[in-house]
Parts: C-alpha cells; sequence; structure tokens
DNA sequence: TGACTTATCTTGACGATGACAAGATCGTAT
DNA sequence: ATACGATCTTGTCATCGTCAAGATAAGTCA
C-alpha cells in the first residue's frame, strides 16, 4: 500500500507517536527509529521532522504518553483498594504491570539521558504520576490527599516516606524488569509482593 | 598519532574496553560506538570484532566491569561499618556513589535488552555483585553470611528480605540517577539515606 | 632452520540511520 | 485571487554496524 498523495495528513503527530508505540512494542528499542516509524505512518523519512525535530524530541514524547498511561493504570488501581496495605499492595503490582506490558516505554521514560528535560510536557507528564504515588503515600500515613504538588504545604514531613516508598516500588519493578530477580520464580512473586507491600505499608504508617 | 604499524597489538582486548570506558566517561552512550572505540585504541574499525563479535558482546564485556567495580565498592564500605544500620547506610550510599560516578556504565548494566543474557562471564560478575548485597542482608538478619550463593540452603527464607533491602537501594539509586527526586536537595540527601537506612535495618531486623 | 597453521588486525564495501537543505503542496487569511 | 505559512517530500551527507577478503605476525612442528 503505497503512501496517499495528499500532502497534509491531518493528524499526523498523533499517527507517528502511534506508530512509535507499535515499532517498540514489536520490534524494541533496537528497531526503534525516526524513518522505521515514519514508514509505518506511511509518510517520508523525514516527516518527523516538523513535528519533533530529533529523535530526542520523538522520544520525549513518546515518554510522555508512556507516563500518562502510567497514571491513568494507577488511578485505576487505587479506586478499587479497601484497606492501606492493599493499596500499597496494589499500586506495587499496578506499576510492576506497567513495566512489564511496557518494558521500552518504561525504560525510556527512566532515561533521563535520552529525554528533553527541559520540556514542559515531559515534566508535567511525570508531575502527575509523582502526585499518584505521592497520594499513596500521603494515605498510608493518614494525612490529606493532594491533586496537585503544589497543594502540599509540609512538603518535607512527608519526602522521606515518599522517597521509601516509591525507591521500593519502583526498584522492585526495574529489577524485575531486569531480570535481576530470576531467583524469585513467577508463581511466588504476588505473594512476595503481598508480604513486602504489608511490611512497608506499616513502615509507612510508622508503626 | 597514528596507528603503529604492528598487526598485534598485545592486549587490544583491554585496550578497547578501556577505550570504551573512557568513551562513555567523556561522550556518554551517545557517543559510544564500536568505531570510536576503536578510533581511541588506535586501531582499524573492524578489530572489534574479532574479540567481541558485535556491539552487544562489547556492551556484555563493558557491563562485567562495571558490577566488578560495583562489587569493589561495596566490599571496601561494609568492612568499615560498625553498626547494623551504618552497614545499610553505607551500602545503600556505596551503590548510588556508582551510579553517579559511572551512570553510563551503570545504566548498560540494568538494560538486559542490550546485553547477552547467556554470557557466562556476566552472569557470574552479577552474581558476585548480588553476593555482596545479600550478605548485608544477612548480617542485617543476624544470619550468618555467605561467600557463593550456592552456600545459601535455605534461600527462601531471606528471599524476601533480599527483595526489599535490594529494592530500595536499587530504586533509590536509579530514581536519583534518572533525575526522579529532584525535590531532594542534594544538602539533605545523606541525612535521607541516615533515615531511611534505621528504618530500612529494623524492618529488616523484624523488629 | 623453514614451512605450515592459526590468531589477529586491516581494508573495503554495503545497507541503514539521523540530520539537514531545498523544493513541492496545501490550507487559509486577507 | 493571491500571498503566506504550515506541512510534507526528495535528495544528500557523514556515520554507523556488520560482513567478506586479504595481510601480517606469532606459534607449531617438521
Amino acid at each position: 500500500m503505497s503512501r496517499k498523495s495528499n500532502y497534509h495528513h491531518g493528524d499526523l503527530r498523533s499517527a507517528l507517536l502511534d506508530a512509535g508505540d507499535a515499532v517498540l512494542a514489536e520490534q524494541g528499542f533496537r528497531g526503534f527509529t525516526l524513518r522505521e516509524c515514519a514508514r509505518q505512518a506511511d509518510v517520508s523519512h523525514a516527516a518527523p521532522k516538523h513535528h519533533f525535530n530529533d529523535a530526542r524530541g520523538f522520544l520525549t514524547a513518546i515518554a510522555v504518553r508512556g507516563y500518562d498511561r502510567l497514571t491513568a493504570r494507577l488511578q485505576a488501581t487505587i479506586l478499587n483498594a479497601t484497606t492501606l496495605t492493599e493499596e500499597f499492595e496494589a499500586t506495587t503490582m499496578a506499576y510492576l504491570a506497567f513495566a512489564e506490558d511496557y518494558p521500552e516505554h518504561f525504560r525510556i521514560m527512566f532515561r533521563s539521558d535520552l529525554l528533553d528535560g527541559e520540556s514542559k510536557d515531559l515534566k508535567e507528564a511525570a508531575k502527575r504520576t509523582f502526585v499518584e504515588l505521592t497520594n499513596v503515600i500521603l494515605r498510608q500515613r493518614g494525612d490529606d490527599e493532594i491533586s496537585t504538588l503544589e497543594e502540599q504545604g509540609d512538603f518535607d514531613s512527608v519526602i522521606r516516606d515518599i522517597v521509601i516508598g516509591w525507591s521500593h516500588i519502583h526498584g522492585f519493578a526495574h529489577l524485575v524488569l531486569e531480570q535481576q530477580l530470576n531467583m524469585v520464580p513467577e508463581v511466588q512473586r504476588s505473594e512476595l509482593i503481598a508480604d513486602s507491600a504489608k511490611r512497608l505499608s506499616a513502615l509507612l504508617r510508622h508503626q
């Protein structure tokens, strides 16, 4: 199927991002090139230039969509939890599930050297994810939750708990994704997550 | 300085790895190419082929040296600790210091998609690092330490503690490296590490 | 010593990539 | 109707990883 003769695609930016997602899923980061994504979107090899400038800009846009997906998953997960321990456990599992469902996105999202750290879109998308995680920690502590980071006045008092909670959740997901926890049989994984959630939840509640 | 006329370098493999380390330090992963490393080692562009086969093999060898450096740092650090909390704190700081001193190596080491997971050298180097971390956890628990993983018979009983401890240490270092914990001022970092080490140490001692 | 073998390194080539420049096309405001 | 700016294409360049073929040196064995 050759390219349609119209110069104006309509929404090429989204189409290229969709193509990028597909390439990452099918071929991994190795096959992820500007030219390949352009091919999948059925446009010329230089078409991405206008929308993303360069590979860094394209990757940054891909990462933004990754953060948005992760945020949505965390939001959906958190709603169903009834106890604090359960919520921490569900958050850990959702974070891990995202990393396993979108391994290439997960890697890109946490590669500050590949992304445009000055991107407003990226900073805001990452912040939205961070707000969700922060709220999980705040609820563990029995504090009121926030909807934006700026609303959190006494930030210093919870920062240590946030770092502990997020470090654990992120570290676990990252190590599993990168095959560093192969001594944990997959069947025991949810049991292990439940145990650590129980203990971390108690830690965050300062019990 | 043009290439010397001798075909046989003597220890080209090491020279290429040294060149790789230098390129990673000076130009980052972006400038890290087989050809650039070959240039720095003053050999032809195809010289690495014989020693590493391809880019994956080269990266795997780079990662092995990264694990060895990390292992050495952990060993050196652990010796100086007098209390359990202090040892956990020192381990966290050493892990983070490695990630910040060798950011590109750290990234490569935890990129299972870029490395040869079948490499015996890599598996053994990673295992040596893991043994050090495991011993930290075992000491926290008051258990006897091990020198190889095989010596640990009742592995299941400590596996949860290992995962919690390593997840926290690794997650914290990874998030700091990738600029995700910028809300923590650098001056407060050691204070924060001390606090979390104190609490995690207590957790691992099941107190 | 001298010939044979093997390991090591070079040269040359190929297709693919990211980036850039210049040109073509289209929507749109005037 | 026309000019303009946004969007996309075509063409080009240096560079990259990989491969194949050849050159050189070191080791081996007669």
